[in-house]
DNA sequence: GTCTATAACGAGATAGAC
DNA sequence: GTCTATCTCGTTATAGAC
């Protein structure tokens, strides 16, 4: 559905952007090591440092390309001729194939580790959300202004409700082993939020 | 306003989880050591390991402290002769407790390093969910039984969404360093989820 | 119960050959 | 670009004295 995959084969420094980005997205930034990916790729440790001379640089470069992929597909969501209803499902559907192979939301984990994270890293956490939370208050006013959204509130605050609630149900859906459980709480908190119940 | 809070001196192992059980909210059960333990509370590091074994020890009787004091705060507030919407609002009020000092839930925390984690601590941490989802579902249905709340669905799915909700917005919340984003999320959510625009 | 000393291992990172 | 070898530090944990 979204370019969230990459390609089955690439040059190293890409593997190496995959590799890790996974083992953030389950175990963590602290819970991963340079030995890890490297074990994983059947290349020695030093190589890594020849690509990302820091765990830090790693890191920030993992936050950018998964940020510029989200926002990619926020904007192809965006662009299609969809009402908001529709637009609103097709996000939940990038966070429900985030949750794939038990993954967390990249900047999901790395928020819970925030006070641990590199500066840089930080502020491209915050600047996720941010980003998150505009595009849905957009695409909530244009519902709106049409008729096929009833929220109770500020639009703003049904943007923060949704991206926190995502990511919550993420969280304990994944602790739980358990998706469908993740895509009944996505399912219900749209429908909650943005009034569904009541136009029916 | 809940009993979250310890006495200010305590025997040794007492004082060993406070100082642990706020180091694992920050940081993360991956992001603190023994050392920062030892070094906190002005003793040696082997001294704790005399108290708790090993770390996956300490981190048993972390989750088994925290989550007897909020089954704890949560008999009180059934206890109570308020309605469901007054003890809605007062288990929103203990997760807004929890996010002083810009304190991550436990178990939500715990919930991220999941896969990282001894299997004792992940049995523990679901238990967690499971128990404040079901106390949630029971409140939600008295509630609607008393004509106080209008749900839009089932109750044990408005439960997981709020649960999800509160975990997810004290995330969001937290990296951005502003509890009231966590304060007037919840009350949206809460409002949303129990149909309090339609009562009024 | 708490200490000093130390073991045993893994972490991130560097030097320098190829 | 990738390797071997190595460094330095932090980690959990143990032994044994007090």
């Amino acid at each position: 559905m979204a370019p969230i995959d990459a390609p089955p084969t690439a040059d190293t420094r890409t593997r190496i952007l995959d590799v890790a980005e996974r083992l953030v997205q389950t175990r963590g930034f602290n819970g991963f090591s340079y030995a890890d990916v490297a074990a994983e790729l059947g290349i020695a440790k030093p190589s890594l440092h020849y690509h990302f001379a820091t765990k830090a640089d790693l890191g920030e470069a993992l936050i950018r390309r998964y940020a510029a992929r989200f926002a990619a597909a926020l904007v192809s969501i965006a662009d299609r001729p969809d009402d908001a209803r529709n637009k609103l499902d097709a996000y939940v559907a990038l966070y429900t194939d985030v949750l794939r192979d038990q993954r967390m939301c990249l900047c999901g984990m790395l928020a819970a580790e925030y006070p641990t994270l590199p500066a840089p890293m930080r502020a491209a956490v915050t600047a996720f959300f941010d980003d998150n939370e505009t595009w849905l208050e957009q695409v909530l006013d244009a519902g709106r202004a049409q008729g096929a959204l009833r929220l109770t509130g500020p639009s703003d605050e049904a943007a923060r409700i949704i991206v926190g609630g995502l990511e919550g149900a993420m969280l304990v859906a994944r602790s739980h082993g358990d998706p469908v459980r993740f895509e009944t709480a996505a399912g219900r908190l749209l429908a909650d939020v943005t009034g569904a119940a009541s136009l029916a």
